[in-house]
DNA sequence: TTGTATGCGTTATCAG
DNA sequence: CTGATAACGCATACAA
C-alpha cells in the first residue's frame, strides 16, 4: 500500500552489482569506471530513483531542514518573512518547518523542543512576547545547534541577530511629525520586554527630546499583549483621548498596533489626520488605499526572511563559524502618505 | 560540536543492560520489569533523553511531516490556511513542510518531487493557475499517497477535497448588487484553468439569469495572472471602462483581484460605489476601514486549513479509506457594508 | 575498479 | 524477564 520506493539495493541487485559500487556511481565517484557508472545512472534514471533523505539523514546526522518559529503565522510581516526565508532555503535544498508560538512561552517551548527533537539543522526565529527565561536557546546553542535570532531579540544571549534598525525607523517617524507642525505625540508601544519595542520607544523619546519637546509618561501607552486584544488597543486610546492635554498625533509601534489604532479611531468617528495624526510601523496591506492613505513605517520583511536564512545556512555549512555571533542590521522605509501631511491651520497657528 | 545526542545506547551502557530492554523499557513495554523499568525512566529522564525522530522515520517508513504546496504564503488568504493547518498538525505530532508554487507549473513539480523525496506523509496543495497536467498527482496517489486537494481543486482526478462553495459565495453576492439596484455588472475572473474560477463564474451568471438579467461577454474579464500582475486587472478595468454600455458594478473573483481593482478605481479618480460598486472575495484586512467600507465575500480559511488536515491526517492514520474519494464543502460569507449599497439615484431613475 | 563489512538509532524477532 | 541480532537505506573504510 504505502508507496514503495526504490532504493540503491534494487539496483545493485538488478544490475549484479554491490550496492557501494552502486552508491559511488550515483555519487559520480572517481573510483568508477566511465561504463559501470553510466549503466547505473541510466537505470536509476530508468526506474526513478530518488535516494531516501531520511536515511541520509540517519547517515550524515543532518536533516537538511530548518526550523523557524514565529508568533504568527498569519501576520502579513511574518507571512512575508516565511516567503523570504523558503526562497532561499528552497535555493539551497533545504525544507523550512514552520512553529507557531501564538505569543505563548510554553507554546514556544513546545515547539522549539518538537523541531529540535525533530532533528532540525538550525534554527530561526523571533521569540514571543511572553519570553523571559533564555536558558533553552542557551544551552541549544552551546550544544553547537547555530541560532539566529530576528526581529525581536535577545541581549543577553551572545547569538547572531538580524534586526531592523527600530531606533531610527521609529526616531525618523516621529521627526517627520514634528517636522509637520505636531506638538502632542504620543505613542503605542508593545509590551517593553520585547527589544523591538523598547528600541522604538528609545527613538521616539530621542526624537522628542532632539526636537525640544517634553516626553510625557502619560503619552506613552504600552500594550502587553501587542495588540492581539483589541481591547487593549482601545483601553489605551480611550486614555490618551481623556488626557487633558490629547495628543495631536501618534506614533503605533507595531502593526498590529497601527491598524488597531485606525479601528478605534474609526469607531470614534475620529478622522485620520485631521482629528488625530497618525504614522505607525505596518506591513499590513491596502494602507494607502485608505482615505487619506496612511503613512506607515514599513520593514523589509522578505529581505529579513532572506538574509536570517543565508545567515543560518552558512553557519550550518560551516562557511562561518558559529561563535562568531554577527549581528546585521537592515533599515525601515519610511512612506510618507497623506496622513501625516502637514496641517495648514495648525502650522498657521504656530509661526 | 555538532549537538551530540543522546541514544538508547548511551542509556545501555551506563545501566550495564541491552539497548532492547532499554528500548522496551522506555516504551513501557509488558514484558520488563518494574524495578527496570524505573531505573531506565528515571535515568533516561535525568540525561534528557529523547528518540531520535529521523531513526525512528527509517524504521517505521514515515517522516511524521505532512507537505503543503500553496502558490503564496505571503497571501493573508493562504496564510490563514496555513495556520489552520498548523494547528491541527501541530496538536497531532506532526510538521508542516511548507512550498511555494508562485503559481508556476515547474516550481510546483520541482516542490512536489522535493517533498515526496522529503518522505512526507501525505500532502495538502492548492494548485497553480498554471497546472494543466495532473498525472504527476494521479500517479502519486495510486503509489499510495494520501493526498488532500483544496480551494483550487482538480476536477479530473479522484481525489479527496476540500473546498468552498464558490458557486454559492457568487451567487449571493451578485444577487446582492442586483437587489440593490445594479444592472450592469461586470466580473473580474481568475484564469478559467481554476475550478474556483468556474464555480465562481457559473454562480455569477446563473445569479443574472435567474434575475432576468443578460450575460454579456463583454462584462466578463478573466486575468489569468489572478491579478500578481496589476498591469492585468488594469487593461482589464480600462477594457470595462471603455464599454459603451459601462459596468455600474463590479464582482471580483478573488482577494488579489479585488484589491487590485479597488487600487485601479482608485488611481483612476473613481468612487466605491458612487461611480462603480463593488463586492470582491476577499480575506484581506483593513476592508472595513476603507472609506466606504468594503463589501466582501469572505472564505473560512482558518476553517478550511483545519478541515483539510484533519481529514490528510484520518488518511494517513489510516483512519478512513484512501480509496473512499470525500469532498468537503465549506460556505464562504457575505459581509455587507457600505461600497454595496443601494445608490439612491439609480434606484430611484430605475422605479 | 569493485566488493565486503560496518555504523547511523531504533525496534522487532528470536533466543535464552 | 532480558539479551543478541537483523533490518530500515545509505555511505565509507578497508579489502581485494
Amino acid at each position: 500500500m504505502k508507496f514503495e520506493a526504490v532504493t540503491i539495493k534494487d539496483i545493485a541487485r538488478a544490475l549484479g552489482l554491490s550496492t557501494s559500487t552502486v552508491s559511488r556511481a550515483l555519487r559520480d565517484s572517481y573510483e568508477i569506471s566511465q561504463e559501470t557508472k553510466k549503466l547505473v545512472l541510466d537505470y536509476a534514471q530508468k526506474i526513478n530513483y530518488h535516494p531516501n533523505p531520511i536515511a541520509l539523514s540517519l547517515k550524515e546526522r543532518r536533516s537538511r531542514s530548518i526550523g523557524m518559529i514565529v508568533c504568527e503565522i498569519a501576520n502579513s510581516y511574518f507571512s512575508q518573512v516565511i516567503n523570504g526565508a523558503e526562497s532561499i532555503a528552497y535555493n539551497r535544498g533545504y525544507n523550512v518547518i514552520i512553529g507557531q508560538s501564538r505569543e505563548s512561552f510554553e507554546r514556544e517551548m513546545l515547539n522549539l523542543q518538537y523541531l529540535t527533537s525533530r532533528s532540525i539543522d538550525g534554527l530561526i526565529i523571533s521569540v514571543s512576547a511572553e519570553t523571559k527565561d533564555f536558558s533553552y536557546f542557551k544551552e541549544l546553542s552551546q550544544k553547537g545547534m547555530p541560532i539566529v535570532f530576528f526581529d525581536r531579540i535577545v541581549d543577553n544571549v551572545e547569538t547572531h541577530k538580524v534586526i531592523v534598525d527600530n531606533y531610527k525607523g521609529a526616531y525618523d517617524a516621529t521627526v517627520h511629525l514634528i517636522r509637520n507642525g505636531y506638538r502632542n505625540i504620543a505613542t503605542l508601544s508593545n509590551a517593553p520586554v520585547l527589544s523591538i519595542a523598547r528600541d522604538r520607544l528609545a527613538g521616539y523619546k530621542a526624537a522628542l527630546q532632539d526636537n525640544g519637546l517634553e516626553v510625557k509618561e502619560e503619552m506613552i501607552r504600552h500594550c502587553v499583549h501587542g495588540g492581539m486584544l483589541l481591547d487593549e488597543v482601545e483601553t489605551a486610546m480611550k486614555d490618551l483621548l481623556a488626557l487633558k492635554n490629547k495628543p495631536d498625533a501618534i506614533l503605533a509601534a507595531a502593526d498590529k498596533l497601527t491598524t488597531g489604532c485606525l479601528r478605534i479611531l474609526k469607531a470614534n468617528g475620529l478622522k485620520v489626520p485631521d482629528d488625530m495624526a497618525l504614522v505607525g510601523f505596518s506591513n499590513t496591506d491596502l494602507t494607502e488605499l485608505l482615505d487619506p492613505p496612511l503613512s506607515v513605517i514599513r520593514q523589509p520583511a522578505f529581505e529579513m526572511g532572506e538574509v536570517a536564512t543565508d545567515l543560518l545556512l552558512q553557519l550550518i555549512e560551516s562557511k562561518r563559524p558559529v561563535t562568531e555571533f554577527e549581528t546585521r542590521v537592515l533599515t525601515t522605509e519610511l512612506i510618507v502618505r497623506d496622513s501625516s501631511k502637514p496641517i495648514r491651520n495648525k502650522v498657521r497657528a504656530m509661526v
